[in-house]
DNA sequence: TTCTTATTGACAATCGTTATCAATAAGCGG
DNA sequence: CCGCTTATTGATAACGATTGTCAATAAGAA
């Protein structure tokens, strides 16, 4: 798809901001059930396409839970990673400046261009013990 | 499953060996399909149950490739990390005891416990460039 | 060897995600 | 505002990885 031909729907526009009302991580699955009560008649298929566009455009981060479901959340900041109740799903956004780095000089030092990383991190939170 | 009570079987063998014999991470549908192209007459579900076994008692670890997939490799060290080809898969294990500690730091510093994570760092291997 | 039962393997079932395709509607030019 | 082009939608089918089922098999103890 052409990005100059890209049209603004209503459902885009709903699932942007069903994203931004979720907390912590959400799957494509229960944003379309959420979406549904709220009476809207959007179809499971364009969740995942608009979820797909946000990601791609970098108004979305995924990861992969556990069980190999794709989850989204709403990205604030450009680049960082995530503190995840493994209970609750409550998620912190954490600066990582000396891990970024360190993961582009390893990749650097084994001849591997074009770096990118994941970094997680789970455990249980105060509220969750 | 009682631990006391399993059984050592030719099957188990052929794909903890198989696991070993691989470059970089596989899937159980491509260890499967190797093992039958040596002979083996193994069932698709019999490897799940053994990389899932394996991965659990720490001789394997597992990770999630981008479209969902679970990815098995055969694991020598405790506990360690990976960068990976995306061209070619081959994977190199990096040692992180710094960012081992900044997790559990991080971690702490917000008041979640038993912090565990997950790093892994992509890139071009020479090779493939 | 015999017996118990963990394990196997073929197959069905499940679940998340993607492809298909006719119907709809965004946004252009007039 | 009116058509027209075509990106987008939504229902549903298809898909692929994984897990459950269950009768048949075989490990390992007695």
């Amino acid at each position: 798809m052409d990005e100059s031909k890209r049209r603004n729907t209503r459902q885009k526009d709903a699932v942007r901001h069903a994203l931004g009302e979720a907390i912590g991580f959400v799957s494509a699955q229960q944003l379309h059930l959420v979406l549904r009560n709220f009476g809207s008649t959007i179809g499971l298929a364009t969740v995942y396409r608009a979820l797909a566009d946000l990601a791609a455009s970098g108004d979305a981060d995924a990861l992969q839970s556990k069980d190999g479901e794709l989850l989204y959340r709403a990205c604030t900041t450009d680049h960082h990673h995530h503190l995840i109740c493994r209970a609750c799903g409550k998620t912190i956004e954490i600066e990582a400046e000396r891990v970024e780095k360190w993961a582009d000089e390893v990749a650097k030092e084994h001849g591997f261009t074009q770096p990118t990383h994941t970094i997680d991190i789970f455990g249980t939170c105060l509220s969750c013990q």
